[in-house]
RNA sequence: GCCGGGGUGGCGGAAUUGGCAGACGCCCGGGACUUAAAAUCCCGUGAGAUUUUAUCUCGUACCGGUUCGACCCCGGUCCCCGGCACCA
């Protein structure tokens, strides 16, 4: 009996297909297409049990649908920009360049030994400059197209990465990746205007079918769409009005009184001549020295001075004091509000603070409520009060009214708000894609010439960690000559964040060699959109956004044909050890080499195919890795055996015996289940606890008198071959074993005979009101009718029933019949 | 605080349209084979009770409802996980 020699199985077939190039990929009219892609890893030199997670899937999904006859785009690269290749060079003198290619070496060593079914042809590394080359040409086609701007403003700054941080970076306040308090600093940096597709980015969203609605809903949230109005306030002696933002126009009648943020511009012009001016000086100055985790933490004391002017409602013409308060945003609607403590709760707070009038201007309807002694901001729906012609209208409804009154006296507009910004794309790092724009005295920033680029990331550099980017300290790099007038000038010295670089590879994948343009418009055409996209759902905001905005960008640039990039997501969970994620600092790591060289690259993807279906969390299992690698060992053993009957067996074949029928529906039901499941709803673990079965009815079958070869060899082809997606290298050596000489990957997916589904006789259940009391088997294909006659017919029944009175019968044809009694 | 997701045996999980709760696997127990062990194969395995080859009762976080019938639908409660968080 032949040994599942994994190691040697294993080898054989990675060369085999690597020789044949077996998944190499080109266009193809004829047949349909299906993108699958996997978020490409950052190469940090060793692959986790996420990535193998991730690929795994992957894999299962590109190939069952190369069996079942699509033309498969299925693709890997390296994310490999980025700083950890910066610090290893601050850290350990390596230049960034050499520790990344050598990373990236390793993990492709790694990425291979899982066996997974990419083109290798097509890989991108997005640090390769065939790669940022084109990253440079989409920025400046940003650029032209006016989404790329320069300004002057207050970052988020991460002292110790000593760099800035996208707001999205920036998570409690701590930057996402070392940790550390960020701080503010006002610099002059490049940004993206994805505020121009903040509507398109959410409103496309209600027709992602293909997303989790979890991850919609976050990018929903991030996006955060809010529509009201925007009125302008008279401020007493003072020329120029101040500009609010409110989504509750219902409420204009109960403003006490009006917030500015401390760096709203009027702020200085304002206190001028007060004598309040000390006050607000100082309070700015406190302002401005804390940190974003300070000025939003949750302790709701509110803060703020009185900056002794007056502004007029323009609806009652009443005069409200005018204050500044941290607890309004700069960079939000106008940057001041108008302020409602009865309807508002952060409002009230301050009012309760600095004993400002509370006017409710909305009646709850609700006698537990003491409408003029409030204890909290009423929030809720109610009917309009204090509100002149207004007055006895719900204030939902009033909402609309009061806009309408606005525009028609002048005074304000209908307005929509959202909270995603602009995103900030530089970084003030050496390892990342050069930023391609140049600075002359006379003409500005001016983009550098297209037949320039590539713009190369200069060697000659120093890292220190500390202050501008390390670019700066090339000699050769930074002076250069203006594009448009061919003058001396400077080249901008940031270079850009890594998620650009994340943004389009999947379009380079797919035309990943062009040396002409960044992508062929026709290629693109015809591989886009991606069918299916796998990846950790930690990129639910920052990484799918992008990515959904460089698309529409694109779009809208005639350079691609669709303006959503990712049509269906999968988003995989966790896996973990013992409850915990899995980190060194714990101690619960398990690698993938160990487990590769251990029990197989096959039992590894099976396990973590079988352990939990893909978007739950994967607890991972020692003994459970045991389990299916004992079912590799169980299904090697039984083709083993069987080669020669299988070999003997014809290509059509008659069920005789039951055990026949018994088999031949088995055979079926799995394909059935498998096609399912790996083809459509993803739950490859019952996917693989259904191939279980049919092994264990194939060795159920094994030990029957009569067996019938010409079955055998059906049941046992189509188990190996729906198996064939989960664990390739294996059943390659079995599929060889049973007498093949082409790739079983090449193999079309077996159909399943829905007639064979049907069963001659189906057990049904008995139930006296509603609870199980016998099962019954009887012939398939009786109508409800007949079948509660014959149920009830019975001696049985009778017997069940007894003394008691039948209320009633339920039938259900081929599941049960329920006897109501009393 | 707001918005999502979840809670099923000792464990991972299954139950696809409201119809046999616990598929498949792990763990554990018993047996066969073996000088022995490993491997393999077979049997058992939600809990409890009893008159124990079987029968009955309970059982999907908790309380209640709808229904002939609820893990599934509805109302309420508790707990866990994730996201956002002074966004006017």
């Amino acid at each position: 009996m032949a040994h599942y020699d994994f190691k040697t199985i294993e080898a054989k077939w990675q060369k085999n297909w690597a020789d044949k190039n077996l998944f190499k990929v080109t266009e193809d009219e004829s047949k349909e297409k299906y993108y699958v892609l996997e978020m490409f890893p950052y190469p940090s030199g060793k692959l986790h049990m996420g990535h193998v997670r991730n690929y795994s899937i992957g894999d299962v999904i590109a190939r069952y649908k190369h069996m079942a006859g699509y033309n498969v785009l299925h693709p890997m690269g390296y994310d490999s920009f980025g700083l950890p290749a910066e610090n290893a060079a601050i850290k350990n003198g390596v230049e960034p360049a050499k520790w990344t290619w050598s990373n990236i070496a390793e993990m492709n060593v790694q990425l291979r030994r899982l066996g997974l079914s990419y083109d290798w042809d097509r890989t991108v590394a997005t640090c390769h400059e065939e790669y940022y080359k084109w990253m440079q040409w989409i920025f400046i086609q940003l650029y032209k197209k006016g989404l790329a701007y320069k300004k002057e403003n207050p970052v988020n700054w991460c002292p110790s990465c000593a760099t800035v941080l996208a707001n999205e970076q920036v998570v409690d306040g701590c930057c996402e990746r070392c940790g550390s308090v960020v701080g503010k600093k006002s610099l002059s940096q490049w940004y993206f205007k994805i505020t121009d597709y903040a509507e398109k980015l959410l409103s496309n969203l209600e027709t992602m079918d293909g997303w989790p609605n979890k991850v919609k809903i976050m990018q929903k949230n991030w996006i955060g769409k809010s529509v009201g109005a925007e009125v302008d306030f008279e401020i007493e002696g003072f020329d120029r009005k101040l500009k609010v933002f409110t989504t509750r126009p219902d409420t204009l009648y109960g403003v006490t009184y009006m917030v500015l943020a401390p760096e709203h511009p009027y702020v200085e012009q304002l206190v001028e001549g007060t004598g309040y001016k000390a006050a607000v000086d100082e309070y700015l100055d406190k302002v401005e020295k804390m940190t974003d985790i300070e000025r939003t933490s949750t302790t709701n004391e509110k803060t703020g001075v009185n900056i002794g002017r007056f502004a007029i409602n323009p609806l009652t013409g009443k005069k409200v004091p005018v204050f500044i308060s941290d607890y309004v945003l700069m960079d939000y609607g106008t940057g001041a509000i108008m302020a409602v403590p009865a309807h508002d709760q952060r409002d009230f707070d301050f009012a309760k603070k600095f004993d400002c009038e509370i006017i409710p201007v909305v009646d709850p309807g609700n006698p537990d409520i003491d409408i003029n002694n409030l204890e909290a901001a009423f929030v809720a729906e109610g009917t309009m009060i204090n509100s002149g012609q207004f007055d006895g209208m719900n204030n939902k409804a009033a909402i609309e009214k009061i806009i309408d009154h606005l525009v028609e006296t002048g005074i304000g507009k209908k307005s929509i708000n959202y909270r995603l910004r602009d995103w900030l794309i530089s970084r003030q790092r050496y390892w990342g894609t050069p930023i391609p724009m140049i600075h002359c005295d006379d003409c500005g920033w001016v983009p550098e010439k297209e037949e320039n680029l590539p713009v190369i990331l200069p060697t000659d550099v120093e890292f220190t960690g500390k202050g501008e980017s390390p670019v700066a300290t090339s000699k050769t790099f930074v002076d250069t000559v203006c594009p448009v007038c061919g003058k001396p000038a400077k080249r901008e010295i940031d270079t850009m964040d890594t998620f650009l670089d994340s943004s389009w590879y999947y379009l380079r994948y797919c035309d990943a060699r062009n040396r002409e343009e960044a992508f062929n418009y026709d290629k693109v055409k015809y591989w886009m959109n991606v069918d299916q996209y796998i990846g950790g759902v930690e990129h639910a905001i920052l990484h799918l956004m992008y990515a959904r905005f460089f698309q529409m960008a694109l779009y809208d640039m005639d350079l691609v044909t669709t303006d959503e990039p990712f049509k269906n997501l999968l988003t995989q969970g966790m896996v973990i050890k013992d409850g915990k994620k899995m980190s060194k600092s714990i101690g619960n790591v398990v690698s993938p080499d160990e487990i590769i060289s251990k029990y197989g690259a096959d039992t590894a993807r099976l396990f973590i195919l079988f352990a939990a279906p893909p978007e739950r969390e994967l607890d991972w299992s020692d003994a459970g890795v045991e389990g299916s690698y004992r079912f590799l060992n169980r299904v090697f053993r039984l083709v083993t055996d069987m080669e020669d009957r299988v070999k003997a067996g014809a290509d059509t074949y008659e069920l005789k015996t039951s055990a026949d029928k018994s088999l031949a529906y088995e055979m079926n039901a799995t394909i059935k289940k498998v096609t399912e499941d790996a083809g459509g709803r993803f739950n490859f673990n019952t996917a693989i606890s259904s191939i279980m079965e049919l092994v264990n009815e194939l060795y159920r079958y094994k030990e029957e008198k009569e067996i019938n070869n010409s079955l055998l060899k059906a049941a046992v082809e189509n188990m190996v071959k729906v198996l064939s997606p989960f664990t390739p290298h294996i059943c390659e050596e079995m599929w060889e074993i049973l007498g093949h000489t082409e790739s079983i990957h090449n193999e079309s997916w077996p159909v399943y005979d829905e007639k064979a589904l049907v069963k001659d006789e189906v057990e049904i259940v008995i139930q006296l009101n509603g609870k199980v009391k016998e099962k019954l088997s009887v012939a398939n294909g009786l109508s409800k009718d007949e079948l509660q006659k014959l149920v009830m017919e019975r001696d049985n029944t009778k017997e069940l029933i007894g003394e008691k009175t039948v209320v009633k019968v339920i039938s259900v044809p081929g599941k049960l019949v329920n006897i109501v009694v009393k």
